[in-house]
DNA sequence: GCTGACGCTGTTAGCGGTAACATACCCTGT
DNA sequence: ACAGGGTATGTTACCGCTAACAGCGTCAGC
């Protein structure tokens, strides 16, 4: 008991015992399990965060957010990943579940039934991230997406482009991407106009992916005159194809992508883009499980940047 | 007991009851407590991995092969990221171990003493990945980074280069980075050569950093033929630098970059590099984990992709 | 009919800690 | 001298599950 109570620095212990136990407790090699002091205290610091990918940017940055926040509180995050698959999202979150951690985060809205019914019965702070366009289970923190999409395209026809073509990726469960693109031809019909084309792609890298699409889109419909691309990154390689190619931007074809991730500002020029607030969410979601900020829905506003690819009115 | 048993697919149970018992967990939403079941059984499904970062790429593809290996075998991994902070991994080791995972793939082969002394005693498999130069706690999965860097430089020296500059980051604890600096001067000292510059970076835009140093380096020392960078990121954001200023590449100036990322697929000039097998160690670091093959210290050979930015002999 | 094997279910003890309470001691104030 | 309070340590009963084994009915084989 004394031990326990030197390891957690909890309760009165004398200096000559604190010193006499942590000294054995280093020759010894001792490490506490955490297994049976989580068994016994019902409490364990572990926070779940099930996110879908963890190769193209956007995860990564929110966890940097949540690891600043949960740093000095004594909680851990454990990462799970779902490669954009619900059910995969289910099985994570079952294994998750089954450590009772003190929380969890995970991006989106949608979820299986079966994940939902899970996430309502933990009783435990359940924080998702991302999106805000639709019911939480319990709290959210993120943007909508469906408004980012509207925006874009507001400001794309405010600066005069009318031939629009839409470039994104191909996976059904990207809701995100989905409400983005919804919100974006709203706006386009409310002005009167639709989309003129859309390509779209699965897998592969982005950046070649983005070349690719571009050259063929442009070479389908010559008369384009501007892109919205789902990310950034088939964004950049877009712009990496005109530049190349010799295309006027943004007086010929305007380009624009999502997200606001660093390596636009490595681009020969800069990409127009929106800001997701993925290091704000991450913040912000961990605050929530930690306790220093009330649950809640909580919805950024992202910024449009609109960078030297959309033209200036 | 016979609960327990359903839900573990151990041990006879008739099919009426397995039935009755599944139901029966569905409708009451029940989760079992592995904390509980972990304590009893002396087992845990859960595999430590500890990487430096989670935001330059190379480490997420790593994840992927483990990921991919352990799928099927009923491990999960839990990832813990250190920022190449020898004392944050230290402490994150302690962590981990006290939750008693069936094993551990951390990056490197460098630690802390107390990390070292915590890995000897945890009685499980200990696999260190990426780097082979040094001695590993048990076993090893990786490449030779001073090989790697000097066959690059042999490379770069067959193709007529002389004055080669190298750019690269300043965090003291990259080791494999250092590794491969050293291994690429070796191979200048032994052909009379040296480096006649060098730029360092820490922190923001890799991509941006890369055009910057790039920048500096080429104005301080305008002779140099030849740009080695220690990733590809950077070396991204050098060949956009020089294609932009109209600079001859590789004609009046090499590049090349190390790791072999994705994104370079992208770009419109493919970067000399050299690939660092991050799938393939992934897969083997957890292929070991897994008991699917002893334990061992394995050297993967990276292959040099010569690209478009060496000249050709 | 008895034995042994098998299939299924139940019982018991304990995994390694911690919460809650108990105990022992010393000190202070009256 | 003694109550009352604080400090330091010890004791006990779990936490929720699983290993190991016990129990019991059924059935084949001799």
């Amino acid at each position: 008991m004394t031990v326990s109570r030197v390891l957690r620095n909890r309760g009165d212990v004398s200096d000559v015992t604190r010193q006499r136990v942590l000294e054995a407790a280093r020759t010894l090699g001792y490490v506490p399990n955490k297994i049976a002091g989580a068994l016994a205290s019902q409490r364990v610091n572990l926070v779940a965060v099930i996110i879908p990918s963890l190769s193209n940017m956007v995860f990564p940055e929110v966890m940097t957010g949540v690891s600043e926040v949960l740093d000095g509180t004594g909680l851990q995050p454990v990462v799970g990943v779902t490669n954009y698959s619900p059910t995969r999202e289910e099985e994570v979150l079952y294994e998750m579940l089954s450590w009772r951690p003190s929380g969890v985060i995970l991006a989106g809205l949608e979820h299986t039934s079966a994940a939902l019914a899970m996430l309502k019965n933990a009783d435990i702070p359940i924080v998702e991230i991302m999106d805000v366009d639709g019911v939480p289970v319990d709290s959210a923190v993120g943007i909508s997406h469906r408004r980012a999409g509207r925006q874009m395209a507001e400001a794309i026809i405010a600066a005069g482009y009318r031939r629009i073509g839409f470039l994104g990726t191909m996976m059904p469960h990207d809701h995100r991407a989905r409400k983005r693109l919804e919100g974006f031809e709203d706006a386009l019909h409310k002005a009167g106009l639709s989309l003129a084309d859309r390509e779209f792609y699965s897998g592969g890298s982005a950046l070649l992916k983005g070349r690719e699409m571009t050259a063929a889109i442009l070479k389908r419909s010559p008369d384009l005159d501007f892109l919205y691309y789902s990310n950034d990154m088939i964004g950049a390689g877009g712009l990496l194809y005109c530049l190349h190619e010799g295309i006027d931007v943004p007086g010929k074809v305007g380009l624009a992508g999502f997200n606001g991730v660093e390596l636009l500002d490595g681009l020969p020029r800069r990409l127009a883009t929106m800001d997701a607030c993925r290091l704000q969410i991450g913040r912000i979601a961990a605050e929530i499980i930690a306790g220093k900020r009330p649950g809640d829905v909580i919805e950024l506003s992202p910024k449009l940047e609109p960078g030297d690819t959309i033209r200036r009115a």
